[in-house]
Formats: structure tokens, sequence, C-alpha cells
DNA sequence: AATAAAAATCAACATTGTGTTCATTAATCT
DNA sequence: AGATTAATGAACACAATGTTGATTTTTATT
């Protein structure tokens, strides 16, 4: 995933440099952080960050870079039929449980970077690869029963409530296993967030 | 809302920074705005801007309490049975509607806050509101029938769904009215989004 | 273990943005 | 029309940036 760091000096100066962002962001959002912020907390001199990175946006397209190649390497061999297999509502969507076992291995820095302080854009990226899974389920479906909604509308809703309980997930501590929360996640995309939530179904059967 | 601004000078030198800054968020994101940016955009003296902000950041947080505020308006005299009366599948929820056509309102200044160049925390706070909105409405339910889910986790389940479906509808020029997708919105909630996206509903009657 | 290669350090530098000030000009309110 | 307040323009010290060159330290290689 990560090139390999040939020289010991280089992986520790990055890992250092590494493990302060996360810090700092957790403690004053990327806005405020300067490199002499980094470079104090990483105990390292100043010009050995440019060394490594043209500045600090390098450093954290850098550090979203290797999680989303992470990701992209779950998601994109998506077998339609296979990966997202039926699925009883006691079963939980394979994929998405893999997604949640490696979230659970990059918590610290997914935290962070998903939370109050976060940033944005990496969002907006890490949302698009979870619609890129539910397209790939909702494919095989279309045009055989029609669809009561605009695709696109319903991808948005499916990806951000997934995103938005992995968020959840990452600031309340991790406390359910990816197995518990993903099967959650699967009951109340599959039963509907309202028929769980206890409100009468209105669905004339 | 806005507190009566007396002379007609502040309330123009106001209103084209507060213009320079969405535009300038526009392209390139509230991280790489300077001052001197926002002034030359404005057209005003870099010093002026320190007469009515402290720094960028001031800037940031009045111009999204503001935006707050009118949610507020919105959402906090929420009385939990009549408010989101019910809501057959084709009446929408009265409170989302209000909020939409306020989103509709504000929708320059939101596509930005809320898209890949925006502010995080500021989805957190929006966020909350809507959480509140569906938390009133469940508290009814509470203890009747038994919620088949953590409540705190169905709540970040819809609160997401409704905001990102927001920031779609934003992002994509918002060709929908507000009551068409709210109406989307009831529906996939109501209905759950794997039953509308034709899924089998295997909800064992 | 000795040596060549590469990385990290340190000090210095010009540049840019910051936030503040003060005197001056311009717009507004009454 | 005159008093008041806002906006301007120039100047300032300060802090962070990104780069350079000389030096020291660590690693890899033989």
């Amino acid at each position: 995933m990560t090139e390999k760091i040939a020289d010991k000096r280089v992986a520790r100066t990055k890992r250092v440099i590494r493990d302060a962002l996360t810090q700092l962001m957790e403690e004053k959002g990327f806005e405020g952080i300067t490199v002499r912020d980094l470079t104090e907390k990483a105990q390292i001199n100043r010009g050995t960050f440019y060394l490594h990175y043209r500045d600090k946006y390098d450093l954290l397209e850098q550090s979203e870079e290797e999680i989303l190649k992470g990701i992209a390497a779950i998601t994109e061999n998506i077998d339609p039929v296979d990966a997202m297999a039926y699925t009883s509502n006691d079963e939980p969507f394979p994929i998405i449980l893999k997604l949640f076992e490696f979230f659970q291995e990059h918590a610290e820095f997914l935290k962070v970077i998903l939370g109050a302080n976060g940033n944005a854009s990496f969002q907006v990226k890490l949302k698009s690869f979870i619609k890129k899974i539910f397209y790939s389920k909702l494919v095989t479906k279309l045009n055989k029963e029609g669809i009561q909604v605009p695709v696109e509308i319903l991808l948005a809703y499916l990806s951000s409530a997934h995103l938005g309980v992995v968020q959840h997930w990452l600031e309340t501590g991790m406390e359910k296993s990816p197995r518990e929360i993903t099967l959650i996640l699967t009951k109340m995309t599959l039963l509907g967030p309202g028929y769980v939530a206890g409100l009468k179904p209105p669905i004339e059967k």
C-alpha cells in the first residue's frame, strides 16, 4: 500500500510527523496548525519537514491518500452479485463489514479527519466510495421493479446515512464491534428507519 | 434575526465582505483564503475588514451563526405532536419542508459551507439540529413499542441521511422543489431505503 | 570496522500575511 | 449645515513560510 521506505530515519520522521498531525488536528483543527507546530510536536527540525512534504497541505493529502487507497482496495473489486450477497436481516453486508474492520485499524486518524475539526473534502471522497458500493448493488435491480425515488437521491441518502453512522461510531469510541454495527446498519436500511423506530409502517401490502 | 445595522456604509461593507467570502470559499476553500484576498475581492481597504471582524475565523463564525439562528428559529418551537404531525406517504413532514425553504433562501452560502471546500464543524452543528427534530418525534414513541436499534445510532443514521440529501440537492442546483424533495425524503424514511429501491422487504408481516 | 551515501540539523534569508496605529478623507445621520 | 462615524492609506512590528548552504549524525554497504 505505502511505498517501501528504505531508510529507517525517513520512516521514523514520516511517522512522527503524521502522529503530530493527528494529535494537532484533534486539538485545534487543520486550519490552525503551522509547520512549526508540527515539527515541535514531532521534535524534529523544521527544515526536515520540507525534505518530505511540500507544505502542510501536501502532508494532509498524502495521509488521506494512503487511507483512500486502502478503501479502494476493498471496494474496487466488488462483484455486484457475490460481494453484497444476500443478506438476511441478521447477516451483515460483507463489504460494509470489511470496511468497518478497516476503519477500526485506522480509527485514530479517521476519527479526527471525519470529525468536527476534520476535512470536508475527505468526507466527500469517502462518501463516493460508499455510493459506489450501493450503486453496484442497485444496478442489478434497475429496470426490474421500478425504483420509487430518483437513484441519485437514494444514493445520497444511503451513503450519507452510512458515513454518518461511521462517524458516530468513531466519535463514541467504537463500543460496538464491526459486526454489530454493520448488522444494525443492515437492519435500518432493509427494514427502514421508520419501521425499526416503531413507526407504523404505512406499507399497504 | 440579524441585528439592525444603522449605518448604510456598515451594511454595505459587511455585505461585500460576506459575498467575497462565499466566492472565495468556492474557489479555494476557507483554508487558503487570506484577509487580503477578501478585501481585494470586496474592493475595500484591508484595515476596514478589521473594523468589523477580529480575523477571518470571526467572519466565518458570524456568517454561520446567522444561518444557525434562522434554523434554530424554525426548529426550537417543535411541538412533538403537532409539528411533525402525521404524515402520510404523500404529505411531507412540515418542519423538514420549512427547513428546505429556508435552505433555498440561503442556498449560495450553504452550498459552499456544506460542500467539499466547506466546514466540517458547521455540518456537525447543522446535523445536531436535525437530530433534535427526529428525537422530538421519537420520544413520543419511546417505551411504547420497542425501538429495534440503539436510538443514538438511529439518530445518526437519520440526521446524516437527511443532511446528505440537502447537500446533494444544493450541489445539483436544487432541481426539485422543497416540497418534492421533502416528499422523497419522507418516503425513503417511512418505507425504508431498501423498500423504495425495490429490494424485497424482509418484513415478516 | 571503515567508508561512502543519505538524512537530519542549524542558522540565516527574503517574502508574505497579520493585526494594529494614526492622520486624513468621505459618507451618513440629525 | 454641521457633527459624527466609517473608510482609506501608509506605516509598523511580528510571525510563519519556504529555501539555501554548511555541518553533523545516522544508516547502509563492503
